[in-house]
DNA sequence: TACTTAATGAAAATGTTTTTCAATAACGAA
DNA sequence: TTCGTTATTGAAAAACATTTTCATTAAGTA
């Protein structure tokens, strides 16, 4: 996996490889904290001067409807993305710099079953997101 | 625990109990599904006509400051609001109806403990929400 | 190399939330 | 009850965020 693989799956689905998207996947590829929009194209724009803004939400849009990327839902704001987990996994964030860790292995079936019985649901997702502070910024 | 008492928690604070204000804390208390502020003025408006968007944005502001409302977050969007739950609970959420019921009970410690051995994260708070269809809406 | 057309950036449009401000009304003190 | 202080209000403007429009450019293929 490599943001050379990003630009060829884009390829593969029929979207062309561009200056700006190269530029906006350099930027997300491997990311480990999650940046908005903006961000993004403050970033990307080193690499590739002309972009516009419009262009990088448009690939933002493309490359989370490839599942690259994921937005991240936090207390502040929830339209930042990251590179997204494999498979069904969850995060772990960093309240101070921001740090993003994917986890797996949380079993919630027993929870699961029990709301739904309780409730009536028929429960299909969840969303399970820990946040604390990562070795670094716990001094 | 009432639309008054909600008011009197309002006047308790040192914010004044004005029509604006009755009309949007009659709207939230009690609901059973995420509203967003241009919904709530829309519902609001019925009982106090003059009421400003504005005013519905101040007031949730402040519902949301003494806890008695809490910001709901989907994957359509994360401006909605409902009353709070009472202490530390979650969400489970009908993806039909969107109507919202809370549960407690859910016990993360070991999760939690384990994902932070591994992380060397010290893990201080989690988000947990569980989606699915209610008992009206599973056909 | 030439052609087709997806992709681009600028500008405008749309939508949401915040700020400003003069008028109003809540409410404690008298 | 009346009065005075001042928090609150709605309208309008401003600030932001996101989407749409459109003429131009350039990616990919033949
Ligand atoms: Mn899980
Ligand atoms: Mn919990
Ligand atoms: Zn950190
Ligand atoms: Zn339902």
């Amino acid at each position: 996996m490599s943001a050379e693989n990003w630009l060829e799956q884009l390829h593969d689905n029929g979207y062309r490889v561009t200056g700006a998207r190269r530029a906006v996947v350099d930027t997300m590829y491997g990311l480990t904290r999650a940046l908005t929009p903006t961000e993004v194209h403050e970033t990307a724009r080193k690499k590739y001067r002309a972009l516009g803004l419009v262009t990088v939400y448009r690939t933002l849009e493309k490359l989370e409807e490839l599942r690259l990327i994921q937005r991240v839902h936090q207390p502040m704001g929830c339209q930042a993305f990251i590179p997204a987990g494999i498979g069904h996994q969850h995060l772990l964030l960093c309240k101070n710099c921001g740090e993003v860790v994917f986890f797996e292995g949380d079993d919630l079936d027993a929870l699961t079953t029990a709301i739904a019985k309780k409730t009536g649901y028929k429960i299909e997702e969840h969303w399970l997101q820990l946040f604390g502070l990562c070795a670094n910024c716990r001094e």
